[in-house]
Formats: C-alpha cells, sequence, structure tokens
DNA sequence: AAGAAAAATCTTGTATACAAAATGCTTGAC
DNA sequence: GTCAAGCATTTTGTATACAAGATTTTTCTT
C-alpha cells in the first residue's frame, strides 16, 4: 500500500460508516472532514477512492461523495456470494488440506466451544473469526483467500450482529464441527454444503439481520 | 465513479499493462506519464490508485508504483475463482432465470453458432461474451454479478488468447447448448457443473494458457 | 407575489509548489 | 582499488493555489 496516511484516514472512515456515525446518503465533506483529520485534502480524497472501490461510497462526478449503506436486498446478496465463496473454500480444502491445520481448527473449534460455555462472545468472534480465516487458507487458492477477506471484512459488522442472538453460538458451534468432520473426510460436497449453510443468511436467521437494520456500533 | 480524466488514464494504462506496453516489475514514472497524458501528477495518481486496487500494480511507500502481472499461479486461482463464481451464477439463474432471457441465450448461442461457422472469431468473442453476462444477471443476484463482471474484465485478454486456440471455438460453442439445457431443465447441479467446466483452465488448455505468457496485444 | 434569469458562493477537480525520504553519485579514507 | 560516508539529485507524499462546474441566493420582470 501507498500512503500511511490515507490508509489510516480511509480506516478510521470506514470505522464510522459502519458505526453508524455516518447514515446512508450522508455527504462527505472534504475541507470539513480534512480539518478533522488534521490533513490537506489530498490524502482525504484518496481515501475516499478506496472507500469507492470497496463500494462504502458513491463518487458523483462535481458533486461530491455519499455514503451507500447496503440495504437488506444488497445485504443478502452480499452474504450470498460470501457463502459460495466459503463453500468453494470447502470444496477445495476438503481434497488439499493437510493434518496440521486440521488439527488447528479443531483447537480453534475447542476454543470456540470454551467461549460458548463462558458464554464470551467476544472470545467466540474471535476464535469464530479464526476458523474462517483457516478455511480461506487452505483453499490452497490464494486469489480466493484474499476475495474472502475482502468480503469477510465488508460483512463483519453484521456478522456480529448476529452472534448476539440467543443460541446462535451453539448453532455456529455446531455447525462448525460438522464443516471439521467433512473436512476430515476429504468429503468435498459435503464440506461445501456444511459451509454454506453455516454462512448463508436464510429463514428466521433473514429476519433477525433485517430486525437489526441499521447496523449497531462495533 | 468521479473523475472523467483519471478515469480515462487508468483505462488506457490498463489497456498498455494488458498488451504488454508495461513488462511485469516496470515502474511506472508519474512526471514522465503525467507528461505523456498531458495532465499533472494529480489525476495520474487517482489512475494509479485505481490500478492498484484492481491489482494490476503495486504501490511501494516512497518508492513508487510497479507493474504485477499475474504469474501462472495467479492466473490459475483466478480462473478457479472465475469458475467458481459463474458455477454459482448459473446454479441460482437455474432457478431463477425467466423464459425471456432462456430465449435470449438461445439467440446469443445461434449467433455463436453461426460465428463458428464463418471462423469469425471477433464475432464468437463478441456473443460468448454477452452469453456470459447475460448469465451473470440470470443469477438474480445483483453483487454477484457485480463481482463477476469485475474479474471478467481482469481475466479478458488471456480468455482472448484461449478462444485463437484452433477447435476451441465448436468445444466452447457445444458447452454452451449444455448450460442452457441445464438452465432450460432447472437443473442447478448440472448447469453449475457444466459452467464450471466451461469456464475452469485444466488439463490441455491449462499447458496452452501457460505457452501463451505474457499476453499477447488485445 | 411568483417565477425566471443572473450573479455570487461554494465545492469539486486539477495544477503547482513545497517537504520529506530514498537513491545514486562523489569524495575521501584506509 | 575498494568501501563507506556525506552530499546532491530524484521522486514520492502533502499542501496550497487556481479553474470550472454546481448550487443557492438575489434581483428583476410579469
Amino acid at each position: 500500500m501507498e500512503l500511511r496516511r490515507a490508509d489510516k484516514i480511509a480506516e478510521a472512515l470506514e470505522e464510522q460508516i459502519f458505526d453508524g456515525t455516518f447514515a446512508d446518503g450522508d455527504r462527505l465533506d472534504e475541507i470539513r472532514l480534512a480539518a478533522q483529520f488534521g490533513v490537506s485534502r489530498t490524502p482525504l480524497r484518496e481515501a475516499f477512492q478506496r472507500l469507492a472501490q470497496s463500494g462504502l461510497i458513491e463518487q458523483i462526478p462535481r458533486r461530491g461523495v455519499f455514503v451507500r449503506q447496503p440495504g437488506p436486498v444488497e445485504l443478502m446478496e452480499m452474504f450470498e456470494v460470501m457463502a459460495e465463496l466459503e463453500a468453494t473454500c470447502a470444496r477445495l480444502a476438503a481434497r488439499r488440506i493437510g493434518d496440521t491445520a486440521l488439527e488447528e481448527m479443531r483447537q480453534t473449534n475447542a476454543r470456540c466451544s470454551a467461549a460458548v460455555q463462558s458464554q464470551d462472545a467476544d472470545a467466540y468472534y474471535r476464535e469464530n473469526e479464526r476458523f474462517h480465516l483457516i478455511l480461506y487458507r487452505q483453499s490452497g487458492n490464494g486469489f480466493l483467500e484474499q476475495e474472502c477477506l475482502r468480503l469477510h471484512r465488508r460483512l463483519k459488522p453484521y456478522r456480529r450482529v448476529q452472534l448476539r442472538l440467543r443460541g446462535r453460538m451453539a448453532q455456529s458451534m455446531a455447525e462448525h464441527e460438522a464443516i471439521v468432520a467433512a473436512l476430515e473426510n476429504g468429503d468435498s460436497a459435503a464440506a461445501a454444503e456444511a459451509v454454506r449453510a453455516h454462512v448463508a443468511v436464510q429463514g428466521a436467521r433473514f429476519q433477525d439481520l433485517m430486525a437489526s437494520l441499521k447496523p449497531a456500533a462495533e
């Protein structure tokens, strides 16, 4: 990456968009924000470009940049794609994963389990993320891994909301074990299907997600 | 999008990277290129950022930007992801596609067929692209469609190379028909598998692709 | 008073000027 | 002659100044 400063600004703005400081449709004022960050317009505009490429803001020529929060439909679409990408990871990983990585997943799962027992949502969140990152890596496809990370990051605040739901942690946990089992057996189809079901937002979870919009603070 | 000028520059540079004007590892000189395009460094740097986000160049802080052509491994990985994304489109489209879109695909295929008969590679390329764009759209998932378009665009020069191979047009044509047939039957699994096989680069095609690197001019 | 046209203001897009860091070159010492 | 240190040059990153388009306000006409 190029600019330490623009990077930090982009990250900060991203956070503020996620946590609801900026609502959908809000215009981001270059001058105001530049003053706020204590920099000139130049690095700020560079940050804008990154956010635009991530889809978080929309740049309209000669008009300015506007926050673009995903609506229910787009959110569902993103989760659908996430489920498919991760399912692909699982399908590939079932053939490519090694013993050490499998063991790592089991250990991560054990820590997940401990978090469920102690009702430690933060710990669960951390270990759950770790589980998924391992899955991406074990696809053996670096490009796929990067794409997964990108979308994973984008959906972060919404996933967090979901985990808050009662019973979701335990269910998620059980699904993790099914995934590991399928990977152990080298069963590509089963692994893919288990991951798809784990990630997809459907039925009751869809309603829950809808009820939680706009997203709560990180 | 924001900047008409930076956009044009980004596009032009992209073309030059694709067509081999800039080789892997080449440094892109801001001042030189700015003069060449008749603009200042500012819009040029904005163009750089876009290319960096697309993965075409790498920006190293305080060092400059360098062309980053994908190597064989990364290319294979990208095709693998493309195959999966398109397979997902097919799986979803099998349930969601309507009669008018199916008819459109058949007509596009007919024009493909005509292009094969007249050995018109350009026409085939055009209609083949159209076929895939319809598939993306018919997934019924706008986000997925956009992601597919992004990667499709990125792989454009390499796909073009492949079509030049003898017999590939006819084979591709037959695969298109299998895809349409599966979609007509509403057979999600078959449609996904047909598309995966159509897009994936494996066996002999892998060797051909490797032999064609670096990519030839558009 | 209402609507339209024109001017003033504000905001974005671009160019240039300035600052800081990295590279390369020169010079000196061993 | 070679290596290192310091200086000069080049190049990136940032700030500011300038230009052009968009918006708003004001004023004039009907």
